[in-house]
DNA sequence: TAAAATGCATGT
DNA sequence: CATGCATTTTAC
């Protein structure tokens, strides 16, 4: 070869060859090796991956900050999660593309946290970094961060005097412990200024705080009671609703410890809280506090590891008591914190229940409202003192049934309770004391058969305006949810979860969805119930000051009768009993695989689960709601059968089962196999 | 969506 | 049974 062919070769490539041989970039001097966790969702890869890192990259390559990689092929992003000196990788590593920003988000306390999180939920890192790291808002980066706050002197106290171990959980708190505590509130506490008070004793020993709530109106009543205890600066607000910028300020505020303290719903139980030193969930039995997105964790489970994890104290209160913290109580993992049964019995409501098979009303102006004489004298006398809350179901929740043929209302036979039912159940029965109407005849038409009609929050307003003329109605719910009412005469509709505080307390309530359990076929149904109903009740004034509240519900059933003694640790303990009795949670750890039948005897094949492990299914299921509606109208018809498959260990098995489960998933990943199955370890609804 | 690995037809 | 081209798989 000539030397002029030579450089012709060199100088004129043929096409479709271009050396894309990329110029040589200098790699780092010191540590030239990043770990990087990608952002892919594939169990298979869910590893870190090891890169170059380029000299010029060097400076702001740190652990915890976002870069921008080559990954088979494609631009992704991911998280720098340490350097090295040396690869194990034997192959060559490609080079760092970009270092997004030198803001190292994730610590090494929040990584630990976050593998923690996906291992014990089967899941996959990069999903619950979703959760836990708020999206980029460059703006907000590069803004100076304000001066860091100052620990206040004095520390707070009061108000947990009231409970007994109450004080002692504090000064365990003050003294840099990390006791767990359950704590049930008092009916008509104000609970929003107790915690502040323990987030205060926290910030005043120099430790961090944060408190999660079910939602919005709670963060506000938490801000609230921080901003009077510490004035402000001294906390933030974290929500999903707050916006991009105003969101990654206060995360920001946070991870550089320029702030302490900060309330906020559940993806606040990640929030990067400098030298964490209490941890508090308001109303575990709240349904917000599971996370609806892959791996599924709650934020009850996640401040209990996160407590272990970092040395800090964990807070769960509420009204009432789930069988979950009533098995941690039992086991001696956590202390209660609740006030003597006198306290109790003298801050709480007068509760009736609707005396059975009674006689048809004779008061025309309660009979035209639907209601029970005992709940509308109730109302009536309740609304001379001051305002009466009623609770109802929420809409499209509860149908109330007519006579197909005259509309008539349609009457238990027995009681002259209206007739209910539930969408997707067959009998129909009565919404006050429960009786199934399988054989209902029309008294005013003898007509057989009845038509469903929605009994709205709406609907019932005017019904009760009607029967209370004079009386102003205020409504809150899903449209408008008011925060609180002012202490004089009217009447308060409201849906579960919408009820406002009443300034002097409600002087009634009337709890109109009573039969929600009746037919709810949950394993949390009575649990449930009940939370709904003390929640609603511990708004009411005391019974010594005529505070009353009508449930309109069977008696003897025990959520009924918790209700009636004011007894949640009772009823806690009792749910606990029959749980483990059935083996089901949390007496068990349990995980649910939902997806298409194959897929799921797939994973079940490929899953080396504990020897203990207990496999019940797969069953087909039914799936509802919009998804399922697409997936059936599609057009091509033969849609693979979904199945469920139920995965029983025992509780100190549950991270062998995730882990198995994690892994099997990983090999169906890695081969590609078809269709997606859903796992989630200790799924909330199981029925 | 880039490189590497694999598959496959073709020509010697 | 090398070779070139298309397709599939990997993932640093």
């Amino acid at each position: 070869m000539t030397e002029a062919e030579d450089e012709q070769l060199a100088l004129v490539p043929a096409p479709g060859r271009r050396p894309r041989q990329s110029s040589p970039v200098e790699i780092a001097a010191v540590d030239p090796v990043a770990e990087v966790a990608v952002d892919v969702p594939l169990p298979h890869l869910d590893r870190p991956f090891e890169y170059a890192v380029p000299a010029a990259m060097a400076d702001d390559a740190q652990p915890g900050v976002r870069v921008r990689v080559r990954f088979a092929g494609q631009d992704v992003e991911g998280y720098l999660l340490a350097r090295r000196a040396e690869a194990s990788h034997p192959g060559r590593l490609a080079p760092l593309r970009t270092v997004v920003s030198a803001e190292p988000v994730l610590s090494p306390e929040l990584l630990g946290l976050c593998r923690a999180v996906a291992d014990r939920w089967g899941g996959v890192l990069p999903d619950v970094l979703r959760l836990a790291v708020p999206r980029r808002h460059a703006t907000t980066e590069r803004r100076d961060p304000p001066e860091p706050a100052t620990t206040p002197e004095r520390p707070p106290s009061g108000r947990w005097d009231a409970y007994r171990a109450g004080p002692a959980f504090l000064d365990h708190v003050a003294a840099g412990g990390a006791p767990r505590a359950v704590w049930t509130a008092l009916p008509g506490e104000d609970w929003a200024a107790v915690v502040a008070t323990a987030v205060g004793t926290a910030l005043s020993a120099g430790r961090g705080a944060l408190v999660v709530v079910p939602d919005h109106r709670d963060v506000e009543r938490v801000d609230a009671a921080l901003t009077a205890l510490l004035g402000t600066g001294r906390h933030v607000r974290l929500t999903a609703d707050q916006g991009a910028s105003a969101r990654y300020r206060a995360w920001l505020l946070l991870r550089r410890g320029c702030v302490r303290a900060v309330v906020g719903t559940r993806a606040a139980a990640f929030a990067p809280v400098a030298d964490l030193g209490l941890a508090v969930v308001w109303d575990d039995g709240d349904d917000l506090h599971a996370e609806p997105h892959a791996p599924y964790p709650h934020v009850r489970e996640v401040l209990a590891l996160r407590g272990e994890r970092e040395g800090a104290a964990v807070l769960v209160g509420a009204t009432t008591r789930t069988a979950e913290t009533q098995a941690w109580l039992t086991a001696g993992t956590a202390r209660s914190v609740e006030a003597p049964r006198e306290q109790v019995r003298a801050a709480a409501p007068r509760v009736l229940l609707p005396g059975e098979g009674h006689e048809p009303e004779r008061d025309p102006a309660a009979s035209s409202a639907r209601l029970p004489t005992v709940a509308w004298r109730a109302a009536q006398q309740g609304l001379a003192h001051g305002p009466v809350l009623v609770q109802v179901p929420r809409r499209g929740y509860r149908l109330s049934l007519r006579c197909d043929r005259c509309r008539a209302a349609a009457r238990c036979g027995t009681c002259a309770g209206p007739l209910g039912q539930t969408s997707g159940h067959a009998v129909p029965a009565c919404t006050w004391c429960g009786r199934p109407a399988a054989d209902w005849r029309c008294p005013q038409c003898a007509g057989t058969r009845l038509r469903a009609a929605v009994l709205g929050q709406r609907r019932t307003a005017e019904e009760l305006g009607r029967a209370f003329p004079g009386v102003p109605v205020r409504r809150s719910g899903a449209g408008e949810v008011l925060a609180s009412v002012p202490d004089e005469p009217a009447l308060v509709v409201a849906t579960p979860g919408a009820e406002p505080v009443a300034d002097g307390g409600y002087a009634a309530a009337l709890l109109l969805d009573g039969w929600a359990l009746l037919d709810r076929a949950d394993l949390r149904a009575g649990e449930e119930a009940l939370r709904r109903w003390v929640n609603a009740a511990a708004l009411v004034r005391p019974g010594t000051r005529g505070g009353t509240v009508v449930l309109l519900a069977p008696a003897g059933l025990p959520p009924v009768e918790a209700l009636v003694r004011w007894d949640p640790g009772w009823h806690a303990a009792r749910e606990l009993e029959e749980r483990t009795s059935l083996s089901f949670p949390p007496a068990v750890a349990l995980a649910t695989l939902t997806g298409p039948a194959e897929a799921v005897t797939s994973l079940l094949q490929h899953a080396q689960l504990p020897g203990s492990a207990e496999v019940l299914g797969p069953v087909p299921v039914e799936v509802r709601g919009p998804a399922a509606r697409a997936a059936r109208g599609g057009g091509d018809g033969d849609e693979p059968p979904p199945a469920r498959t139920l995965v029983r260990v025992p509780t100190p098995e549950r991270t062998a089962l995730a882990r198995a489960l994690h892994d099997a998933a990983a090999v169906r990943s890695a081969r590609k196999e078809p269709g997606a199955v859903r796992v989630q370890v200790d799924p909330l609804d199981v029925l």
